[in-house]
DNA sequence: AACTATTTATAATA
DNA sequence: TTATTATAAATAGTT
C-alpha cells in the first residue's frame, strides 16, 4: 500500500528501513488499540527498533505483566520459574552465532584458510572481490582516493607484469609435480599464445616503464 | 477500510465482533512478521479474545521472554528479580557483539557502505586486499584454479591499461568539480610525469596489445 | 468462507 | 522530520 508495491526482505537503504519503520511502528500500534476496543481483546505488544529503542501498547486496565502471566499460563513455555534455564539456552544460541560469524569473519580476512576447498575458496574469492568492488565505488567519491586510485593501477599494471611470468614458471613446475588430470599438454602448449607480447619475459628488452 | 466507515467503538454484535476479531487479528500478526523482516525490529505481540483464547507472534531468533526482559530493562517496573540479572546482561553482551560482528560482515561485503568516511574505507580496502591476496595464495595450491589465475592476470592487466586511462579523464574532471582543498596544481602538474608512458592517453598510437 | 466496494495504510516523493 | 499523494492492502458489509 503505496506507490509501488514492495517485496517483504530486509529494506537495505537504512535510511528507508528507519522511515519504513516509523511509519509502520505507528500504523501496528493504531491496529492494536483498535482491535482493542472494537472487540475487547487484550494485547501487549513491544517492539524493539534495531537502535534499540523500544515502543510498547498495552490495552487498558491491563498491564504486561498481567498480559504475561496469562501467557504464562496458556503457553506452554513456563515463563517465570525456567527463566534460568530459558535465558541460559539463549545465550548458548546466540554464542553459538557468534561462533559461526567469527569463522565468517576469520575466513572473509583471510585467516583459518587450512580447511577450506577449492570450491568454498572460489565463493569466497567472489565475495571479496565483490566487497572489494562496491567499497572501491564508494572510494571514488573522494577526489584525493581518486588519484591515489589511478597511482596504484599504474604500480598494479607493472608489476603484473613481473607476477604472470612468475606465474608462468610456478605453474609449470606445479602441474609437472601434480601429475595426471590436468591436461598437461594443451596448458604447456596454448600458454604462450596466451599471453599478449608485451607481457611474456623478455629478459634482454628492459621494462616498458623504464622507457620514460 | 471496507464498505463502509466504522467508528472505532465496541462492537455491539456478538457476532460481528467475533468476526471482525478473526480478520483484524490476522492482520495484526501479518503487520508485525512484515515490521520484523522489513525493518530488522524485535517485536512481541500476544492477543487475547474476550474467549480467552490467545494468540501471540514473537519475531524469529528471540523470544517472547528476551523481549520481556529487554522490555523490563528499559522500563521502571521490575518483572523479576535481580538474580536473572547477570544472565541477561550477558546476553546482552553477546548479542551486542553479534551485532558488531553483523556490521562488520556488511561491510566486509560491501554492504551498508554509505555511512562510512574515507579512512574507513580505506581500512576496509585493506582487509579486503588482505584477505583476498591469502585466499588466491591458498588456492594457487590447486593446478587448475592456477591455469585460471595465469589467463585472469592476463585479461586484468590488458583491460588496466584502458582502465587507467578512463580513470586519468575521470580524475581531471572531478578535481576540477570538487574544487579547493586538495592541492589542484600539484595534482595536475606531477600527473602525466607520474602515468608510464605506455598508459598515458594516446589516441594515436595503437594500444601495446595490439602489436602482436 | 468468499467476495468486493471502500476505507486505510503506506511507498515514493518533495 | 513532516506533508503529500498515488497505490497497495486491509477489511466492513454482503453473499
Amino acid at each position: 500500500m503505496g506507490r509501488g508495491k514492495i517485496e517483504i526482505k530486509r529494506i537495505e537503504n537504512s535510511n528507508n528501513r528507519q522511515v519504513t519503520y516509523s511509519k509502520r511502528r505507528t500504523g501496528i500500534l493504531k491496529k492494536a488499540t483498535e482491535i482493542t476496543v472494537l472487540c475487547d481483546a487484550h494485547v501487549s505488544l513491544v517492539i524493539f527498533a534495531t537502535s534499540g529503542k523500544m515502543h510498547e501498547y498495552c490495552s487498558p486496565s491491563t498491564t504486561v505483566i498481567d498480559i504475561l502471566d496469562r501467557y504464562h499460563k496458556q503457553s506452554t513455555k513456563k515463563l517465570w520459574d525456567p527463566k534460568h534455564e530459558n535465558l541460559s539456552n539463549e545465550v548458548d544460541r546466540v554464542k553459538k552465532e557468534n561462533d559461526n560469524m567469527q569463522i565468517e569473519l576469520r575466513h572473509l580476512k583471510g585467516e583459518d584458510v587450512t580447511s577450506l576447498n577449492i570450491k568454498e575458496l572460489i565463493a569466497l574469492e567472489e565475495t571479496l572481490e565483490n566487497g572489494l568492488a562496491s567499497i572501491r565505488d564508494k572510494q571514488m567519491e573522494f577526489p584525493k582516493r581518486l588519484k591515489k586510485r589511478v597511482d596504484k593501477l599504474e604500480d598494479e599494471n607493472r608489476q603484473l607484469t613481473c607476477i604472470a611470468s612468475q606465474y608462468e614458471m610456478d605453474m609449470e613446475d606445479n602441474v609437472r609435480e601434480m601429475g595426471t588430470g590436468y591436461h598437461q599438454r594443451a596448458v604447456r602448449g596454448d600458454y604462450n599464445s596466451q599471453i599478449p607480447y608485451a607481457f611474456r619475459v623478455q629478459p634482454i628488452q628492459p621494462n616498458l616503464q623504464d622507457r620514460i
